[in-house]
DNA sequence: GGTCCGATAGGCT
DNA sequence: GCCTATCGGACCG
């Protein structure tokens, strides 16, 4: 399988939790028939691999193993895993790694840089302009996607992905743990949320609900 | 600013 | 049946 091109070459060779800061300040374009929208990436979740991979995640979908729902995530590097949670809402990964280990990168925010006013009229609840992709629901839904898009590449139209020159510096880098995990995968052992330090676009941090309820 | 809670449908045990 | 990699509106301060 041969890269489209250098960035596509990373992905390739680099896990979740090692591309996951490299897509910080990357640029997502998607180009819908209403129009281009593009995002400039703020804050990302590395997941990382099967129970059976070299490096198992219980957090990530593909823990237990190759489902109909997961398998994009099971393939090469350089695809769109789209999944729909709670019922309303599609989130959407970038795969990474080597095929078959199941690793991706769950974009959670971003900034919006072109087709400020689609994005709002596909976001009417927004109240200003770093409310437009500030989650990872608000994300897809402020670039126009959903589940037709699951298993499309995001090197090729009309997704497309660019990453930054640079790495962003440590002083810009911020981690700590992922949000909504919850049980084993979620708290400080596995802080693979990433984000770009004071970014007003980054999403508030809520820690995993407990299983059950504390009793009073 | 913060916190609580209902909506809603599909995946998986 | 139970759970979920969430959002937005209501309400409180």
């Amino acid at each position: 399988m041969d890269p489209v091109n250098a960035d596509h070459e990373f992905l390739l060779h680099h896990s979740a939790v090692e591309a996951a800061p490299r897509l910080l300040g990357a640029i997502l374009r998607h180009e819908s028939p209403d129009g281009p929208v593009a995002v400039r990436l703020t804050e990302v979740e590395a997941y990382l691999g099967a129970h059976d991979s070299p490096n198992p995640d219980p957090g990530s979908h593909g823990y237990k193993g190759r489902t109909e729902r997961n398998a994009v995530m099971f393939g090469p590097a350089g695809y769109m895993y789209v999944y729909f949670t709670y019922g309303m809402h599609f989130c959407a990964n970038i795969v990474c790694g080597t095929a078959g280990t199941s690793t991706g990168v769950l974009m959670r925010a971003g900034e919006i840089v072109e087709g400020k006013d689609l994005a709002y009229t596909r976001r009417p609840a927004a109240k200003n302009e770093q409310e437009l992709a500030k989650g990872p629901a608000r994300l897809t839904q402020a670039l126009g996607i959903d589940r037709q898009h699951n298993g499309i590449e995001v090197f090729r139209s009309p997704v497309t992905l660019q990453l930054a020159d640079h790495p962003p510096s440590p002083q810009h880098l911020s981690t700590g743990p992922r949000v909504g995990v919850s049980g084993p995968g979620g708290g400080h052992e596995y802080p693979w949320r990433f984000w770009l330090s004071g970014n007003k676009t980054v999403s508030v941090y809520r820690a995993a609900k407990p299983r059950q309820p504390p009793v009073v």
